[in-house]
DNA sequence: AACACATATATGTTAAAGCGAATATATTCT
DNA sequence: AGAATATATTCGCTTTAACATATATGTGTT
């Protein structure tokens, strides 16, 4: 309570003032994932998307874990009850916009395509999707190497 | 339902990005407010001043009234639920920083003082303080002329 | 009409954000 | 150790935001 806030509010709505961050979150809403994904599903650079994930990690709004090669990144619930509405409401906001869902409908198709691109092809997939491969186990062995 | 959104997130954001505009938000909170009293109450240039609420009024999240030479903004709750929420709740979060509530205490203080500063003397005073002008009335010729 | 006052906008400059391309780092595989 | 892969960072450039100063607009007053 000694101060007022754990990040100010001028770098917290910074990063969320930005297309690519806002479509990262969007893709985070459920999630951890892992940033191959992104670059893959949001059609942007590998640098760009990595400016952009090291933003919101600046501005406390996402934190990484290392799997191997692999960066996962996560959103983490702000302490601040007031960042943290406000980011909670934020993310119902995207998952509300047909764009966004859009995104993550791709994100989807990417972990569950039976023909995953080259970029992807090994990379450990969401949780969320993992399910969803169950469905077909036999053809793992096909499209997974 | 045609289109997403009133204003797109990235502008909203961009609003609430900067400090100065926050600072302008957390004066309106509780009422419309005349642009002297920011300048007065923030200690910044008119122009800027004039600037960022233009800013916002762009942004949706302000409206002005004329009232003679004088102009009033007010905040303007946003038609979509969702940005409505975030605006909200990031009121709440300015009332609860001791930066911002010390603004407002000057803001008080400006339109309750006996000897008001000359930019705001015959300034319009918002409504919430001037109840408490009624507390010594005889004072008003004193100090409004 | 001329003036004074409150506010808005235009202009030129400076600072910061975002980008692509190149490079660096960390990890795994051989 | 050396190559390959996944991700991060640096660099130079372009675009955009913010600012101070000057000026314009709109309104009330004389």
């Amino acid at each position: 309570m000694s101060e007022d806030f754990l990040f100010d509010m001028e770098t917290f709505f910074m990063a969320l003032a930005d297309k690519t961050r806002l479509r990262l979150l969007n893709l985070l809403r459920e999630d951890e994932i892992c940033v191959c994904f992104f670059t893959e599903v949001l059609g942007e650079s590998q640098p760009k998307i990595s400016r952009h994930l090291a933003y919101l990690r600046n501005a406390g709004i996402v934190e990484a874990r290392r799997d191997g090669k692999w960066m996962h990144y996560r959103i983490v619930v702000p302490e601040n009850p007031f960042a943290s509405e406000v980011l909670e409401d934020t993310l119902r906001w995207l998952a509300s916009q047909t764009a966004m869902q859009r995104d993550y409908q791709n994100l989807a198709a990417a972990c569950c395509a039976p023909t995953a691109p080259v970029t992807i092809m090994r990379a450990p997939k969401p949780d969320t999707f993992v399910e969803a491969d169950m469905n077909y186990p036999q053809e793992l062995e096909t499209y997974l190497l």
